[in-house]
DNA sequence: TAGAATGTCTACTGGACCAGTCAGGATCCC
DNA sequence: GGGATCCTGACTGGTCCAGTAGACATTCTA
């Protein structure tokens, strides 16, 4: 039931944007987003680059360059960018949506496993596929405001 | 947010060993549960005693031999099974309850991450922790005489 | 009492994957 | 032109997964 590092980083990172964003900073370089969220740098490009060939983000080069959204906060499900980096949502590949696969089992319609695990995707999705990234920033930006905390990623210098 | 094979054999032994003793067969033999799941005979061997050690099993050698429960269906929850060989069921360590390990974010209190990887938690150890063996064997024996199809494991020979 | 049927124990392995690292190149701005 | 940035591709050390292998111990039955 684990989201590994790349996962972990790409969400991270594209909160970060996110937030950014909401506060007028569209582009972010990967070395301030690394050096916030406390990841190897050319760890992190390979995410980034990811992330733009998926049509999430797009960058600019050279001095003052970086990488900003390219959809809405809205339109980026969370369920699908854990899909795109670490696969499936489901445990097993027998109750997956998106990439069923049949597993081994004698009778499938049958199968106690199959039903249980059917549950624990659903879940899940459910809570993947509803929330977007705008509601992950909104809460998050929420939460700082109400604890008076400022939020990063303000101004540039 | 994967379960792997080693779990799910563990699983799929269990509940077929639930089944088993609900039709008055406590002992099964590892090459009758390797047969019908479809698992190779020596990985399931390793998988068994495993859950022997852990006290959910007990066995007996020789012909006629085999593995039973130890303990009753109802006392067995699936999430426990799960994080005896799969380990934590949270996505991110910072989020578990059995294994907490704080994450590498800057301000754990405030991490959007954190707050919707605690809800996907919660979600599955909600579901996985509340169903106890008892509930998986119930439901697959159910659903098999509904079906009007006939239970495995009813008598040796 | 032999031998067949089981579980027990320990070691090993090929391959995949993870989490990076490294080196260099292409753009862009000043 | 030079420095900041993104881009591309290769590589790597370690870990884990899913099994395989083989010898051994115990128990039942003929």
């Amino acid at each position: 039931m684990n989201l590994s590092k790349r996962g972990e980083y790409a969400l991270r990172a594209l909160i970060d944007i996110g937030i950014a964003h909401e506060q007028g900073r569209k582009l972010l370089p990967i070395s301030e987003l690394a050096e916030r969220e406390r990841i190897p740098v050319k760890f992190l490009e390979q995410i980034l680059l990811q992330l733009k060939e998926a049509g999430y983000l797009e960058s600019r080069r050279g001095t003052n360059g970086g990488y900003m959204l390219k959809k809405s906060t809205r339109s980026i499900r969370i369920g699908d960018v854990v899909r795109l980096i670490d696969g499936p949502l489901a445990p097993i590949a027998c109750v997956s949506k998106t990439a069923y696969a049949p597993c081994s089992c004698p009778d499938e319609a049958h199968c106690g496993l199959r039903m249980l695990m059917l549950d624990v995707r659903n879940a899940i999705a459910q809570l993947l596929d509803r929330h977007t990234l705008a509601d992950v920033v909104d809460v998050t930006m929420k939460k700082l405001l109400r604890d008076k905390v400022c939020p990063p990623f303000r101004e540039a210098l």
